[in-house]
DNA sequence: TCGATTTGTGAACACCGTTCACTAACTTTG
DNA sequence: CAAAGTTAGTGAACGGTGTTCACAAATCGA
């Protein structure tokens, strides 16, 4: 029965289809400007038809959502080859930096849009959300590591990777809402690399 | 001519009505169920009555996230009477976050819509977003007063201020955006507290 | 070859923000 | 007081949105 096969591998072809498109389209666009109309046209189909491999917007949403976060694990792999606790962890907050810089449509996507998050509750899992999950398990255990090599002194890695995430992504999340447009734009670069830099050395000596 | 100045009352009235049902609206409903022609039915007027006195929702947006700063400064306000420069920092913190959760609309209106910054852009203003640069200043008072105090040691008041306003928004905008569902309900509150009080800890002593 | 199943769609539904010609009411002027 | 001018307010439309569904076409299994 090498049909159903055929027809099982071409149907995952156009939903990576349409996956492909939709992505092309938001980071060319942004998530404002792109409707499910706008997709179907990109991939040559009726608006209809995504319909048969999406069960709506947000579900589509979401599958490009795992699919970045996909790429911010393989981002944050990289680290573990850096020898000491501390600039380990610095590096896990610069590369998701870079990454809310380098990809802001994919940022958006992962943290601070609606949308995915809608189809994750609508999909009511006992464990929501894994994507997410296994990627604040990488900071979790960079902190752990800390601990364990007793250079961060702290109760819970949870707790102190939910702490120094909540830094990082507050910097982002403020910069790409437009929020720091109250500081000069030739200052604001630098600004941002100050505060990071700041909270990095407060880690190790406080304020 | 006592009608001008009638005239001039009544359209000022009507305008607080609009916003003041469109607030109402909002945060009966949240604001991706609310419309233009809903707010135009709760004021009993028709939808283009509205643009008589908004440019475009933006704009309306705009004016309810000045309101809504107004009520944050009033918050902070409060915590000039405590006497220690690292107490009344804290204080601040718990403010910002008490105000996320208890307005979780007027949150996003000010930190985390589009809308209302596009309005900020569109007036192209010298020095844009005056509420929320007044706002930023009072957390940059609070800093300066530690450094001048010798309680903290920083070099830039304003670095220090972006990093901790970075914090705490950091974790209301994961909150309020539903990114911590990683984390069983009834651990939630209590994760993001302690991870508030290891920030305010380490502000002291490092990690 | 014929019936069954899958694949795809056009047209519609109920919304959205926004605009504009137009009416109705009020104010000012002669 | 009447006529002219000004203003407030609106109905209807425009071009969009996400989504559904009866229907057509193509493919498949018998």
């Amino acid at each position: 029965m090498g049909i159903i096969e055929r027809k099982e591998r071409e149907k995952t072809e156009r939903r990576q289809a349409i996956l492909a498109a939709a992505q092309r389209l938001f980071n060319e666009q942004g998530f404002e400007k792109v409707s499910m109309r706008n997709i179907a046209e990109a991939i040559e189909y009726s608006p209809a038809t995504i319909y048969l491999h999406f069960t709506d917007k947000n579900e589509l949403l979401f599958a490009l959502q795992n699919q970045a976060f996909g790429q911010l694990r393989q981002a944050f792999e990289s680290v573990f080859t850096i020898e000491h606790p501390a600039e380990r962890l610095q590096a896990v907050g610069h590369k998701y930096l870079a990454f809310a810089f380098e990809h802001p449509e994919l940022f958006e996507l992962m943290f601070i849009l609606n949308g995915p998050m809608e189809a994750v509750e609508a999909r009511g899992e006992a464990a929501p959300w894994a994507s997410g999950r296994a990627a604040f398990d990488r900071v979790v255990q960079v902190m752990q590591q800390g601990m364990d090599a007793g250079v961060f002194q702290c109760a819970d890695a949870e707790t102190a990777a939910l702490m120094v995430w909540s830094q990082v992504h507050g910097l982002a999340a403020l910069f790409l809402r437009k929020r720091l447009v109250i500081f000069p734009e030739e200052r604001r670069q630098t600004l941002m690399e100050e505060a990071m830099k700041l909270f990095n050395r407060i880690l190790q000596h406080g304020l």
